[in-house]
DNA sequence: GCCGTTTTCGGCCCGACTGTTTTCAGTCG
């Protein structure tokens, strides 16, 4: 995790210098870049120090290479600590204030000394910051809202969560006549795992219209900003979200523009440049002549660069741009391609139906066969089955196969991998399931070294088909336990193991960069909604859209195999 | 501070909105 800490000095180096003012502002973005680059990172740092290829990380030249260096041998980094020498640390957070940017930081800082929200809430109602140049009351205003937004930890929601929020709001803009088009745009087209706002794109000819429905929908909390072509609302549960509106010849542009992600936009950009051409929301213009190249559709958009489509989830600038350039995109991942559905509990322990309810659910949804996997005995909690439990619920699949051909139910479980690495079934009842599924459940705060061991060890045990939810993280609620994940990536491909993709809104466990760095490291994964409700089936498609983020293409899922294709693949680890 | 199918030096993405201004700076995305 070292390459996270390294990002988080080169941000903090970057506010500092803004907050120093006078700095070459390129300056500023290069380290910006580079931390971005790093937090992306999928290699080892450590690996990449040692083989001298520091340098292959985009945005890392001489001067970087030498300042990752000198704090991986030393932890620290001297030009940091004289930077922090001449600002205090406490400055750097009030730029954590919407509305307040370095130059409106360095003045509170210079006049009144403030080095913290608190200070600088008093003096806000204290009425004193009216009296500085460029300040007045509307901004005294503004940023003691962005003080009570930062107060109230609003900062993130999970993915599943905007995701909803977002249809909402485009099936109501959709109504609203004159419209033609609509997506959402921003981190939530992109999928990413939290999305702090929600992007909204419209095609209109009558954007009054469409921005006066939008600014009184009910959910609205207040209005930050009514413009012709852009506003900007805060829904009562304190979201932000923003409406474009843009004509039709534009919207591939805008999409495009407002999908980001600002540094994959920053690539196509430069792309286009050499190319003798612009880019900006409105669409792809010759630089001579002005002339319009592109812009109604994405499509257009990217074959004017000379590029394919690129699936929203890969527009991170995290190889995709140069992988479309050389034809190396993944290929498409649909839901069309998973032919099974992992990971489904049933009422037998803790889900809400009965087996026959969940598999016909499941059929319906298109799949040819799929893997119910109750939790073991220790979990009590969930009413984990005894051998005894289980051996019936095995009677019961049978007679389901029987009924259901040819759609399949493989008989699974979700075993405790219990604290000192041992499952909760012996052997001799592991041996008569299909397919095993490990999990941890307990002791989540065991150190590193012992989960890790943990792990390991049931990884080693030949019934183990599949680690599900890897990391044990809760989004929002409960944090990752300690565990080496490239140990558990090395063993999982040594074992033949897979690590599942958790598609759970709240889990999302392995992650897009985790599970990229497993299937780069050649492990296989497993998608899985970890169904306990019907209606928690759809959350296949967060599932899809985070391995798509990953670059994981159908091959490197066991879903994609048959039944029989997985029955092999079991069969390979137990002999 | 990085980087190169025009460059090892001279560029580096670009526009809307707000608030406080009399022409624009700051912030945001």
């Amino acid at each position: 995790m070292k390459h996270l800490e390294i990002a988080g000095i080169f941000d903090e180096i970057a506010d500092l210098l803004e907050l120093k003012g006078g700095e070459n502002p390129f300056r500023v973005r290069a380290y910006r870049r580079a931390a971005l680059n790093l937090r992306g990172l999928t290699a080892d740092i450590e690996e990449l120090a040692r083989t001298d290829s520091l340098r292959t990380i985009p945005g890392v030249g001489e001067d970087l290479e030498g300042k990752i260096r000198e704090f991986l041998s030393t932890g620290r980094l001297v030009y940091l600590q004289r930077l922090r020498r001449e600002i205090p640390a406490g400055v750097v957070t009030l730029l954590n204030v919407p509305g307040i940017g370095p130059k409106t930081a360095k003045l509170l800082y210079d006049r009144f000394r403030v080095k913290s929200i608190r200070e600088l809430e008093k003096l806000v109602r204290a009425g004193k910051l009216q009296r500085l140049p460029g300040l007045g009351e509307k901004s005294e205003e503004n940023i003691l809202r962005g003080i009570q937004v930062v107060k109230q930890g609003r900062e993130r929601m999970p993915l599943g969560v905007a995701v909803s929020l977002g249809e909402e709001i485009t099936r109501e803009l959709k109504k609203v006549p004159g419209v033609k088009q609509i997506s959402v745009a921003g981190s939530l087209r992109r999928r990413k795992e939290t999305v702090r706002d929600i992007d909204i794109l419209v095609c209109s000819k009558d954007p009054a219209k469409v921005m006066d429905r939008f600014v009184g929908l009910g959910l609205v909390g207040r209005v930050q900003a009514h413009g012709e072509t852009k506003s900007s609302i805060r829904t009562k549960q304190g979201v932000q979200v923003d409406l474009r509106v843009v004509p039709e010849e534009s919207f591939g542009a805008a999409l495009v523009y407002f999908t980001g992600s600002k540094e994959h936009n920053i690539k196509i950009r430069g792309m286009a440049l050499r190319r003798g051409l612009t880019v900006n929301e409105y669409g792809v213009f010759r630089i001579k002549g002005n002339r319009r190249a592109a812009g109604r559709s994405e499509e257009e958009v990217y074959r004017a660069l000379g590029l394919p489509w690129i699936p929203p989830e890969l527009r991170e600038d995290r190889g995709e741009v140069e992988a479309a350039r050389e034809g190396k995109l993944p290929p498409p991942l649909r839901r069309s391609d998973l032919k099974g559905s992992f990971h489904n509990h049933s009422e037998w322990t803790d889900g809400s139906h009965p087996v026959e309810q969940v598999a016909r659910a499941i059929r319906e949804e298109g799949y040819e066969y799929m893997i119910l996997s109750d939790h073991s005995r220790s979990l009590r909690v969930a009413g984990g089955l005894t051998e005894q439990e289980l051996f019936k619920e095995m009677g019961e699949v049978r007679r389901l196969n029987a009924r259901l051909k040819p759609f399949r139910i493989l008989m699974g479980s979700e075993v405790d991998i219990l604290p000192d690495g041992s499952l909760d079934y012996p052997d001799r009842v592991l041996a008569k399931l299909d397919v095993v599924i490990a999990a941890v459940h307990s002791a989540f705060k065991q150190p590193r070294e012992t989960m890790t061991r943990r792990i390991l060890r049931a990884l080693e045990n030949p019934f183990v088909n599949i680690l599900a939810h890897p990391t044990g993280r809760l989004l929002g609620e409960r944090e990752a336990y300690a565990v080496d994940l490239e140990q558990v990536c090395r063993a999982a491909k040594r074992t033949g193991t897979a690590l599942e993709m958790n598609c759970h809104t709240l889990r999302l466990d392995l992650n897009d960069l985790e599970a990229r760095r497993a299937r780069e490291s050649g492990v296989k994964l497993v998608l899985s909604t970890d169904t306990h409700v019907l209606s928690q089936l759809e959350d296949i498609e967060l599932g899809l859209s985070m391995a798509r983020r990953a670059w994981v293409a159908p091959s490197d899922l066991l879903n994609t195999l048959s039944a029989k294709g997985l029955m092999a693949w079991v069969g390979k680890k137990r002999k």
